[in-house]
DNA sequence: AAGTGGGCCTGAGAGC
DNA sequence: TGCTCTCAGGCCCACT
């Protein structure tokens, strides 16, 4: 399930592979994706250079030619690259393939279809649609302990789903979550209320080391770049409570057992006793 | 306005 | 073994 260090890992990856190159052709496998597919996609995009790839939040915008193409993995999508058109292994659920003319080619494979893949300008997904209402990227010296502590502190949901809202802060799924409010010892299930200044930076600073460790793993995968799924880097990071209940407190001089609860449909994981 | 919950989708895993 | 059931997750959107 990609997250942003996974996202990261991702673009990376494009760049060093297809950034500069240009679009052959492309084979589209399925136009029914969460956002449909234009059905022109090939001829827009075909002999068009990729100018830039860049990373907002969980999404992956590509400058190709005068288009901007929006992708989103969703939970169960990657890109898969193949230096050589003819070390490509068709898998079911590849469902757009590009075709460079130096012989590479990239794969988007996403088996649940939560992922996205649109031309900005299409039935009003601007390229700027899932941006305008998003927050500061969590890595980003603007994210500070003050401006999500002002962001929150008149909210009383509970501090697991505002971590979530990409309005607050973009880039943050239910797992580093998880693991940021253990690491910072905030109850999941506070309201966005109570959490005082000093606890609001806590969990910012948070947030962003247990990002900056998963990045770090999944950055060592980059060097294969045939394998830029990110799933390297994500299975590499230890998580201290996330899908761990049962389990003991990773903290050794606390007995407690890390519990699940459901939060607004999610599973949320914590420790009851190093948490308040 | 803010918060909640359903829907989307398939594969993995559990339980029988 | 093989079937059925449940669950996972990000995001959008409808509803309260």
């Amino acid at each position: 399930m990609p997250e942003l260090p996974e996202v990261e890992t991702v673009k990376g990856g494009l760049e060093r592979a297809v950034l500069g190159g240009r679009i052959k052709g492309l084979r589209v496998n399925r136009y029914d994706l969460r956002i449909p597919v234009p059905q022109d996609l090939g001829q827009r995009l075909s002999a068009q250079t990729i100018h830039e790839i860049s990373r907002r939040g969980k999404y992956i915008i590509m400058h190709i030619g005068d288009s901007y193409a929006v992708l989103h993995l969703g939970m169960s999508g990657r890109i898969r690259i193949f230096a050589a058109a003819s070390d490509y292994e068709a898998r079911k659920h590849d469902h757009i393939i590009f075709e460079m003319e130096d012989g590479g080619l990239f794969a988007f494979e996403d088996p649940r279809r939560f992922g996205m893949f649109y031309l900005a300008g299409d039935d009003g997904w601007a390229v700027e649609r899932p941006f305008s209402q998003m927050g500061p990227e969590p890595l980003d010296d603007e994210w500070t302990g003050t401006h999500f502590y002002n962001a929150i502190n008149k909210r009383k949901a509970p501090i697991k789903g505002l971590l979530l809202d990409q309005a607050i802060v973009a880039g943050l799924g239910n797992i580093y979550v998880c693991e940021a409010l253990y690491g910072a010892g905030v109850d999941p299930r506070r309201g966005g209320d109570s959490i005082s200044k000093a606890e609001a930076d806590k969990i910012v600073v948070q947030s962003k080391q247990v990002l900056e460790r998963a990045i770090a793993a999944g950055g060592s995968t980059l060097r294969d770049y045939q394998k830029t799924d990110g799933s390297l880097g994500y299975f590499q990071y230890g998580f201290q409570v996330y899908d761990r209940d049962g389990h003991d407190c990773p903290l050794a001089e606390c007995n407690q057992k890390i519990l699940r609860i459901v939060q607004a449909g999610r599973s949320t994981f914590y420790c009851p006793s190093c948490q308040k």
